[in-house]
DNA sequence: TTAAGCATGTGATATTTGTCACAATAATTT
DNA sequence: AAATTATTGTGACAAATATCACATGCTTAA
């Protein structure tokens, strides 16, 4: 059952059959057509999400009515809004299906009950939070680079996405208009001799 | 013994006296002089450092040469590399000592087989990192905003330590330099009319 | 207290990126 | 397949921010 996500938990920690069938039983799966919302603005983020299937992204609507997006999550990334997560407030984001996608879910609640009972379980959350936060950490310098660097550093991180997303996302997430992107792109397949 | 740190654990975990002193006969105390370095790039990043006195900053020197900060440490935050620490890479940022600064730091290895025999203890480290990234998760839309809207936000942020950090200090962890924020400065002071 | 070294302010100008408008192309729905 | 809708490309121009040069002022240490 689910076995990217069991061996997603089994790269980083060793948890007994019988805990990961209660974790299992406390997850539920969740199916998203294209573009429909995993989280809306305005609502409290209560649930974590695996993805299995497919891809989403998570975006701010800004005050002038743009869309920032934070992040990306395709198979076996772990994706929520964790500052409503964590303080109960309504979350400013949306997180919306890219593609046809299958995520699993929990519930803040039973997962903190889960780690009373299984400390590897929260061992592995742990460390799962550890990587993302690297990653969270590398971002912020690479959004005070130039563009041109910012595209390269996501082909370079990311290139194997490219092709499911749409250069507006992708623009987005790099914090530049599509424009630029698209004049960004045509300079480097042409290469002035 | 601490008692920054003591209450800083107590706010979202309950240790027991016995292994709140395990955890502290671990940690180890160390004495920063100004421009003094916890961490240089090049160097593996082993611990992770509580600053209970002064202030650190964490940045990356970058190919130009110019220095981009990353992170504050101030009293009461937790600061390392994570990515370095996670990987045992070498690490691309310096942490220096703005001031006179005390830390605690703890090694890596120490703090996770503590994690075993004090479940509690990972618990919190966990809590922490949420709340950091939480953080983080809002700094990245926040560099997508225009310089004035990224100095408003750390004024409301961090207003309180404006006056313990050098102006070219805070334009470095805007993105900007530290012309624009002079500018923008006496834009904000002198409102036409 | 004086010199040396940082830190900040400010003008002139260059660069980068955004904005707006519209055409061209691709994808989706009926 | 036709019609509709979404996506991408491109030109002309605007705006934001960086760069460079130098002046001013503040700190710190002999």
């Amino acid at each position: 059952m689910y076995p990217l996500l069991s061996n997603h938990i089994a790269r980083y920690v060793t948890v007994s059959e019988q805990d990961l069938q209660s974790f299992f039983a406390a997850l539920k799966k969740v199916n998203l057509r294209r573009n429909q919302y995993l989280l809306q603005e305005g609502t409290v983020c209560r649930h974590d999400h695996f993805v299995i299937k497919g891809g989403v992204r998570q975006y701010e609507v800004d005050d002038k009515g743009r869309e920032k997006i934070l992040h990306f999550g395709f198979e076996d990334w772990w994706i929520t809004d964790r500052y409503s997560w964590l303080t109960g407030s309504p979350s400013i984001y949306n997180i919306q299906a890219l593609e046809p996608t299958e995520v699993l879910q929990i519930e803040k609640d039973t997962l903190e009950q889960l780690f009373f009972s299984i400390p590897h379980l929260e061992r592995y959350f742990h460390i799962v939070l550890q990587h993302a936060f690297a990653y969270w950490q590398g971002r912020i310098l690479v959004l005070q680079k130039s563009a041109t660097e910012r595209y390269a550093h996501f082909r370079n991180l990311y290139g194997h996405l490219e092709n499911r997303l749409s250069q507006q996302h992708i623009a987005s997430y790099l914090g530049i208009t599509r424009e630029s992107l698209s004049r960004l792109r045509n300079q480097a397949a042409q290469p002035g001799s």
